[in-house]
Order: C-alpha cells, then sequence, then structure tokens
DNA sequence: TTAACAGAGTTGCATATGCAACTAATAAAT
DNA sequence: ATTTATTAGTTGCATATGCAACTCTGTTAA
C-alpha cells in the first residue's frame, strides 16, 4: 500500500499512509544495519528478538504464528539464519516432526549490538509527537486490527 | 518491523505498530484480491492505480520513485506487468534511453473492477475510528515521515 | 491393529525487492 | 569535436514471501 498520492477517492483514507511510511521506515533501518556493517535484514532481526528477550526455543509453526509468516517462508528464513549461524534447529525429542529454533551465541552477540541502534531509530521516529497523539496512534492502530480480524474472509 | 510483543523497551515505540498493522493488511488484501480471482498483486495494483488516476505514461525512474522502489525492482515489476498484458513499455522517441509505461485497456478494466473492493476495504478499516483520531493518526505519519527525511544517513 | 486423519516442516513455482555492476544513450566540459 | 560525466534501464546475486503439493510423524477412529 503505497500511495498517498494526490487526487481521487483514496486519499481519505489511512491504509497508504501507514503502507507509505512502514516502507520508508524499512528503508531507514536497512540504511542503519547497512552503514555499521550489519549483515542482517530486518526480518531476521525480529526473529532474533524474539528468541532473545521472549521466549527462545520455540517451534517454527509457533515462530510463523508469532510473526504473521507463513510456514514455508519461516522456513526459508531459518535456513538463512542457521547458515548465517545465527539460530540453529534442535530436533525436538518428544515429537520428531518439530524443531525447536534456538538463538546461538552469535546470534546473541549480534542482537545486543543492534538493539541500541534499533532502539535509537525507533527513538528518533517519535520526534515532535506528543503522549496524547501517541495513545491516540495507538488506539487507532488496534481498531483497524479488530476490524480486520471482524472481517476475515 | 512486526512485533508489538509483550516486554522490553520496545513496546512504547510506534513503529513496529505500523509494520504489524500493515503486515495485517497487506494479507487481507491479498485473500481479497484472491477471492475475486483477480491475479494482480498489491504491488501492481499500485502502479495501475498511479497510471490510470494520475498519471499515465510515466518513465520507470519516475514510477520508481513515486512508489519508492528501487529501479531495478521496478524493472522485474513492469517485465511481470507486461507479460501479463497490464502495461506496455513505450519507447520515448526524445530520448532512447528512457521507456514510457503505458496502461493497456485490459489494464484498465481490471482496475476497475479492482477499485470499488479497495475502497471497501479501505473504508472497512476505518470503522468506529472518529475524524478527530483520523487526524491525529496522519498528523503522526507525517511527523514520522518528515523524521526520516531529516535523518538520511 | 490397521486405516484414516491431522500436524510440522520442506520444496516447487511464482512474485517482489535491494545493491552493485553493467550497457547504451544523452548531456556537459574542455 | 572528442572526451568525460550523467542518466535510464537491465542483469547477476541474494533475500523474503505465499500457495499448493508433498513427506514424515504422530493421533484418532473403526
Amino acid at each position: 500500500m503505497n500511495f498517498n498520492s494526490n487526487n481521487s477517492d483514496f486519499n481519505k483514507t489511512l491504509a497508504p499512509w501507514i503502507g507509505r511510511t512502514e516502507k520508508l521506515i524499512n528503508i531507514h533501518i536497512s540504511d542503519v544495519f547497512l552503514h555499521n556493517n550489519i549483515q542482517v535484514t530486518k526480518e531476521q532481526w525480529i526473529v532474533l528478538k524474539i528468541l532473545y528477550e521472549d521466549n527462545d526455543n520455540l517451534i517454527q509453526n509457533e515462530l510463523a504464528f508469532i510473526t504473521n509468516r507463513n510456514k514455508a517462508s519461516l522456513t526459508r528464513l531459518i535456513n538463512v539464519m542457521e547458515k548465517n549461524k545465527l539460530v540453529a534447529r534442535i530436533p525436538s525429542k518428544k515429537d520428531s516432526r518439530k524443531n525447536l529454533i534456538q538463538i546461538t551465541e552469535t546470534g546473541k552477540l549480534l542482537f545486543l549490538k543492534m538493539k541500541p541502534l534499533m532502539l535509537n531509530t525507533l527513538e528518533m521516529l517519535q520526534n515532535g509527537i506528543t503522549e496524547d497523539e501517541k495513545e491516540v496512534f495507538i488506539n487507532v492502530m488496534t481498531k483497524i486490527q479488530t476490524n480486520l480480524k471482524n472481517h476475515t474472509i
């Protein structure tokens, strides 16, 4: 959704703002990583964050669910991260269909290196935005997410 | 940016809300297209919209700029759309380096079929959101975009 | 107990995307 | 006018993603 353009009916809608802003944020974050010689994508960053801060040893399906990813997509994301020694697949002993995804020491170190960069960036984005505005913003986002849940096809 | 998770410093930031909501919107839009047997991606939709409603016969670089896309990415997007007869590359007579991208009749028809579906979806997303909230929301998005522009690396 | 079913993960096929190196063509500089 | 620089677009290489079909394993039913 990348178009908050000039004319037409679409101008009164919020979604294009989300799409365009998200894209600009992504570009910026890629730049930050690039300029700090960090060979991790935004998607990999999210997985590292979840494993490090929330819950290590998640199975792939859980990680896919948490990150709103297709399980096929997650398979390949983990492939790359495993190749780069950021995470490891640990076969579950209880159920041999499952893999537990574990963050490696390399992954932890890299996450700790990235974390302040991310926090700075996310903080910078909010310059000049008041607490009241943040509250409304989050409230609107919540309503949009609720609307989506209620209109699943 | 897909994590508005439970604990940690990242909770107070807005960006994760944008990322997650954007992703959910994208999933929904894909579903809408899929269930209406429309073989067009969201990215292609945006290009069709710009060509139909804003400005036909844009050159690739302009289209890339407008859509915040890398020109290499745009090349391939146009490749697919040209293959599917949605747009055509018209070599410029004034400057043979340039291609003018023109929406085809097929593209126009498809756009007109999609437009009400998109408008309905974008409208549905805003259920229960007041005009005041919308105004704050757009204001916040604008501030974020401004912050990004002022912090280009 | 064996057959039918459900869950976890992978792979084929297709799209989208970015960076960097490249070609071709136009514009600018000496 | 010829060299140099810039611009438009493409391509190689790499990542990310979704759907559908598939394998393998575990669970449920007959």
